[in-house]
This record gives structure tokens, sequence and C-alpha cells, in this order.
DNA sequence: CCACATTTGTCCGTATGTATC
DNA sequence: AGATACATACGGACAAATGTG
């Protein structure tokens, strides 16, 4: 029984992809909460989920009032 | 400015510590998302959402229909 | 200085599914 | 069959920071 994976790591994973394939640049802005759930048809909740995913990952950070953008990574 | 930690992050590194010094250690099982919730006094949506974070970080595993446990391994 | 809109961040309650006992 | 417990998803309500007018 292949489940497929959880919604929130749908979007963790794509928006990790977009990252190491370079598509996203260190400090580029990622799309907004509203604009990452109608990308993937999930819900604003979900999308949250995957971003404090990433964020604890290290790979994006946010700023209030601003957006979330991909971290400016040594590594 | 020292805004205090939220409080997912409150349970993520109460349990972390617990871990780290050996309080918890391999194979041990949790309290549940119930009892973790009344013990930091938070809801249970803010318990799950630390374990959440404890599972990506691979410091515990969950089992559906047993419970969450320390995993078995170092790194 | 103030009002407002935008956007991230947190918390909660509920519903549903899945697995175990 | 029923109880327990983890897993996912959603929507609502605010707070905090930012930017604009």
């Amino acid at each position: 029984m292949p489940s497929r994976p959880a919604d929130y790591l749908r979007v963790v994973n794509a928006v990790t992809e977009q990252i190491e394939s370079g598509e996203l640049g260190p400090g580029d802005k990622l799309p907004t909460y509203a604009q990452l759930a109608e990308q993937h048809k999930v819900s604003v909740s979900t999308a949250q989920a995957a971003l404090r995913i990433l964020r604890d990952r290290g790979l994006v950070e946010g700023q209030q009032g601003k957006g979330t953008f991909v971290t400016e990574h040594p590594r």
C-alpha cells in the first residue's frame, strides 16, 4: 500500500527541490502562505506547517511583515 | 527583547533535554499527546506540532495506535 | 502620528483517518 | 466491537512586524 506523502510534506519537498535545483537562490523570496497554499491546493494552515518544517531545517527564514526567504547558507 | 519561545518550541526543547540528559533513553515511550499537552499547559494541537518537529529531527518516532518513542539511534 | 493592508507566526478546536490493543 | 493513540488537514482568531499613505 503505497500511501502518498502527506500534503505538508509534498510542499516541503517541492520547495526543497526548488532550492536544491537552484531555481530559488539564497535570499530569494518565496511565495506567500496564501500563494503557496493555492499552488499546491492545500489550506493556508497546511502551507504554514510546511514552512515551519523548512524553517526548522534551516532552509528558509521568515520575516514578519515581509516574507519568507531562502537562507543564505554557507554549507 | 527577548521574547520567549513559542509554546511548541518549549515542548520541543523540554523533550529534547529529557533525551539528552538520559532521562529518556532510546526506545522509551513518551507521554501521549494528551498527557504532553496537559503537562505543558498547551492544547493537543500544539503538542502535536511539537512532536512533528521532533519526528522531523529524527529524535523520536511515532507508531500509530501505540505511542511515540525515542529513536534508537544517535545520529 | 495614525490608519490600513499585507504577511508571517502562534494557538486552538474539530473532524477524520489509520493502526494497535 | 470498542477504546486508545498517533497522523493529517482545515478554519478561525489573534498577535507582531512591515510598508504605505
